[in-house]
DNA sequence: AGTGCCGGGGC
DNA sequence: GCCCCGGCACT
C-alpha cells in the first residue's frame, strides 16, 4: 500500500507542509505551475504593448564571432563570446535611462531609446541585406559616417587630448564608443580610436602589435549613443559619459575579483523607461518564481559595473548595460553561482529537526522559494 | 563547521 | 517531474 522506500526522507505531512499550505504572504507558488517561464519586464511598469515591441526586435540566431587565430584558448573564448552575444541580444537589461523612476517614464523615450539601442548593437545584428555578417569591425567601421582613414587620424588627436570630436551620425545621433576594459571606461568617439587604445593600453601594453590580436579588442568596448539636444551643451572639456569615477591607472588590471554583491540595486536599476522582456527559463518548476515576481538572475547581477546612464549634461548617453566583453569579464571573474542570501532560509527558520517544514526546494537543496531576497 | 544551492542522478 | 544528494562556494 505504502511501498515507501525512502521513509525517512520525507516527513508523512510533505504533502500538507507543500507550497501551498504555507502561511499566507508567502511566495512559493510552484506546484501546478509547471513549465513556468519568467518573464522580466525592466520597466514599463506591465506596459504589455511596449513589452511587445521590444520584444519584437529581431535578434540573430547565428552569430559569426571574429576568429583570426588558431589558439585554442582563443577559440574557445570566441565560441564564448558567441554564446555571450546571444544572451546579451535576448537578455541583456535596459540600460537605466531616466532610472528611479520607471513607471513615470515616458514611453516614448524609451521607444526612441530602444530604437537606438537596437541600431546600435548592430554589430551584432544581421543586416537583412547582406546574409553573411560581416566582422564586428567591419560593421563598426561603416557604421560610422566618416572613412576609416579619416576617423584614424582625428583618433589621434582624440587619443591624445580625450576630446570627443563633434562629429554627426544618423541625423542627431552621435556615436561614442567606451572602453570596457575594468577601470578604465575611457570613452573615444570612433571605432579605430577605442580598438587602438584597447590594443595598445590593455591587451599589448604598446608593444607587440603583430601578436597581438586584432579582433580581441572588439569585445573590450561597446557603442553609446548621444543624443544631441541643442539645449544642453556640454563643455568640451568634460568628456562625454561615463567618466571613470575614480581615475585608476589604464594599465591592465587582472579581471578584478567578485565585486560586493549589488543585486539589491540592480534589480532596483534594472526597470527602465525602455520596457524590454528577459525571458528565463528555469531549470526546474520551481525554481521559477511566481509570474509577478520580478527576480534577477543571481548570475546576471555579478555586474562588474552598473549600467551607465549620463545625462548629467543634458546629453543622454546610454550604454548597453553588459557588453559582450563585460559579460566575459564577469565570468571569467566572478563564478555563476547564486549570491549567497541574506535572507533566512527554511534550514535557520525551522532548523534541521523539522526538515518537514521547508519548503521543497530548500529540502531538495535547491534554491530556497519560501525566503526570497 | 555550517549554510546555500548547483548539477546530476535515481526513480 | 519528483526527489535526493555530492560537492562546491561562501561565511
Amino acid at each position: 500500500m505504502m511501498p515507501n522506500t525512502r521513509l525517512g526522507k520525507r516527513s508523512p505531512f510533505g504533502a500538507l507542509v507543500g507550497p501551498e499550505t504555507t502561511r499566507p504572504g508567502v511566495i512559493n507558488r510552484v506546484r501546478g505551475h509547471s513549465d513556468l517561464k519568467v518573464f522580466f519586464q525592466c520597466g514599463g511598469a506591465g506596459d504589455p504593448q511596449a513589452a511587445s515591441t521590444s520584444c519584437g526586435r529581431s535578434v540573430s540566431t547565428c552569430i559569426n564571432v571574429p576568429r583570426s587565430r588558431a589558439a585554442p584558448q582563443e577559440v574557445d573564448m570566441d565560441e564564448l563570446m558567441a554564446a555571450m552575444v546571444l544572451s546579451s541580444l535576448s537578455c541583456s537589461p535596459p540600460p537605466q535611462g531616466s532610472a528611479h523612476k520607471d513607471k513615470a517614464a515616458p514611453l516614448t523615450d524609451g521607444g526612441a531609446i530602444e530604437l537606438s539601442d537596437s541600431s546600435s548593437s548592430g554589430y551584432w545584428s544581421v543586416d537583412p541585406r547582406s546574409p553573411a555578417p560581416s566582422s564586428p569591425a567591419d560593421e563598426a567601421g561603416r557604421g560610422s559616417a566618416t572613412p576609416p582613414d579619416e576617423g584614424l587620424d582625428m583618433e589621434l588627436d582624440q587619443v591624445l587630448f580625450e576630446e570627443p570630436a563633434p562629429r554627426k551620425r544618423r541625423n542627431s545621433l552621435k556615436a561614442a564608443f567606451r572602453c570596457l576594459w575594468p577601470a578604465c571606461g575611457k570613452v573615444l568617439t570612433s571605432v579605430v580610436g577605442i580598438k587602438r587604445h584597447i590594443r595598445m593600453v590593455h591587451l599589448c601594453h604598446g608593444g607587440e602589435h603583430e601578436r597581438c590580436s586584432r579582433s580581441e579588442e572588439d569585445f573590450y568596448y561597446s557603442e553609446i549613443n548621444q543624443w544631441e539636444e541643442p539645449l544642453c551643451q556640454s563643455p568640451p572639456s568634460a568628456p562625454p559619459c561615463g567618466p571613470a569615477p575614480s581615475p585608476s591607472p589604464p594599465s591592465a588590471p587582472p579581471p578584478s575579483p567578485p565585486c560586493p554583491p549589488i543585486s539589491s540595486a540592480l534589480s532596483r536599476s534594472a526597470p527602465s523607461p525602455c520596457s524590454s522582456f528577459w525571458q528565463v527559463q528555469s531549470e526546474h518548476s520551481y525554481q521559477a518564481p511566481p509570474p509577478s515576481q520580478v527576480v534577477l538572475p543571481a548570475a546576471s547581477c555579478r555586474l562588474m559595473a552598473p549600467p551607465t546612464t549620463c545625462n548629467r549634461q543634458g546629453a543622454t548617453f546610454r550604454v548597453r548595460s553588459v557588453s559582450v566583453g563585460e559579460q566575459w569579464l564577469q565570468q571569467h571573474s566572478a563564478p555563476c553561482r547564486r549570491i549567497r542570501s541574506e535572507a533566512k532560509k527554511c534550514r535557520k527558520v525551522y532548523g534541521i529537526e523539522h526538515r518537514e517544514l521547508w519548503c521543497t526546494p530548500c529540502r531538495w537543496k535547491k534554491a530556497c522559494q519560501r525566503f526570497l531576497d
